[in-house]
DNA sequence: ACATCCCGCCAAGAA
DNA sequence: TTCTTGGCGGGATGT
């Protein structure tokens, strides 16, 4: 209630969800979504969306990566359309599983070459931890200097993060995270922090395996890996809403809420093997006809502080009407319908993580420092997170696995002291 | 009170 | 340098 705002809302007050991302997504498929259209000027789609450019670029982006759009040029954006999605679905399946797969065998590409040190001071410096870590955990600087010999791991294309942090139990958290070399590198590029990719990544969360639904949280943590980073995760989790909204208003997802705790999670819909494309494309045009179709569509009817009717642009009146109501009628989705045969899991670059496995408080473990792979497999069956989700525990104990020889070979190898 | 996510600032990158 | 792109997080709105 911005209670300095010089124009009263009166009866026009300002409807958040005629403002949605996903709303304005639905709109921009539908206004493109015409075999006569191939080429997107983004700010035609302004325009004729009614909002302002940045908001396209949200949109363009999500949809980018997913296959539906093309970038052209700048400004210009090929329409891929739909059917370009199981394309692009099956090359992020195959592209995650095959991570995965590097990273449990360990085992890299022929040309790959001891990373820089610098490089390897980036990426290890900072667990991404933040000083609450710190504080929480002053011996984490030993294991990271440790971690700093790990030409091992390097050599074989990956690398790894190991974030200790403090759970709220008192029990020492290892984070074990990897990234694959060549996102490493571009660890503080842009890039990486992209819509783009996250977009990417969430989707491999369930097309590399078979994870139907997922909650908020665990995609949180597994795709940014930093649960106790509250503010990055805060701002994390603002993308991954903006990332849910587009997709969901694709169909490609779905938001409901988890069975048990009602925490608020993600069903994927957009299941290879199901015309999914064909429902979709039929659900946008029942859409479209239930508001106004064609040029008009746009979700721009009141500004959020300056509360005020939207009357026209300079040579291109856009009436405003009341919207279609957004997020209406989400369909119960039938699980057992949707199954991927893979079971292998997801592993990708950017999230890394994993599962925590847990360790004793090591306060009184001064002098203790030494700890066997056995120690931290045991404790880490112990402490294993209580995943509601079966496939979500399948992936973690994949994970788990993989830490553990990786360890062993390591401890095997020369003495890593952990604390 | 907490969840959701719009909005626009402003820095990075491209032309 | 100007323009495009898009990360980011404050804070408004929804539940």
């Amino acid at each position: 209630m911005a209670s300095s705002d010089p124009i009263p809302s009166r009866h026009c007050t300002y409807n958040r969800k005629q403002k949605s991302l996903g709303l304005l997504c639905t709109n921009f498929l539908s206004l493109y979504d015409r075999g006569s259209v191939h080429l997107i000027g983004l700010d035609d789609a302004a325009i004729r969306l009614g909002v302002e450019r940045r908001r396209i670029y949200d949109i363009v982006n999500v949809l980018e990566s997913i296959g539906l759009l093309s970038r052209k040029a700048k400004n210009q954006y090929i329409w891929r359309g739909f059917v370009a999605i199981p394309h692009t679905l099956q090359e992020l399946k195959e592209e995650g599983l095959k991570d995965n797969s590097n990273f449990l065998r360990g085992s890299g590409n022929d040309n790959d070459k001891v990373s820089d040190d610098e490089d390897d001071e980036e990426t290890l410096s900072n667990p991404a931890t933040g000083s609450q870590s710190d504080k929480l955990n002053p011996n984490s600087s030993t294991l990271t200097k440790s971690l700093k010999n790990g030409k091992y791991i390097l050599n074989k294309e990956l690398k790894f993060k190991l974030c200790l942090l403090m759970s709220e139990n008192a029990l020492l958290v290892v984070y074990l995270c990897c990234w694959q070399r060549n996102q490493l590198l571009h660890f503080e590029n842009r890039r990486e922090k992209s819509l783009a990719l996250l977009t990417q990544n969430f989707v491999k969360l369930f097309v590399c395996s078979n994870v139907e639904l997922i909650s908020l949280d665990e995609a949180a943590k597994l795709l940014l890996g930093d649960a106790h980073n509250t503010s990055v995760m805060r701002t994390k989790v603002r993308r991954l809403y903006d990332i849910a909204n587009v997709l969901s208003s694709m169909n490609l997802i779905e938001k409901t809420h988890t069975t048990d705790t009602r925490k608020p999670a993600f069903r994927w819909l957009g299941s290879e093997g199901k015309t999914w494309n064909e429902t979709l494309h039929k659900s946008n045009l029942n859409e479209s006809r239930k508001r106004a179709f064609g040029s008009d569509i746009t979700n721009i009817s009141f500004e959020r502080n300056n509360v005020e009717l939207f009357t026209n642009g300079d040579s291109n009146p856009n009436p405003k009407k009341p919207r279609m109501e957004y997020g209406s009628g989400l369909g119960q989705a039938d699980e057992n319908n949707l199954k991927q045969g893979t079971k292998q899991a997801s592993k990708n670059y950017q999230f890394g993580p994993f599962a925590p496995a847990c360790v004793p408080k090591v306060g009184a473990s001064e002098n203790n420092n030494l700890k066997q792979v056995h120690g931290w497999d045991s404790l880490a069956t112990a402490n294993s997170p209580q995943y509601q989700n079966e496939a979500l525990r399948e992936l973690y104990s994949h994970y788990m696995e993989a830490w553990k020889s990786w360890y062993s070979e390591i401890a095997g190898k020369r003495s890593l002291q952990i604390l």
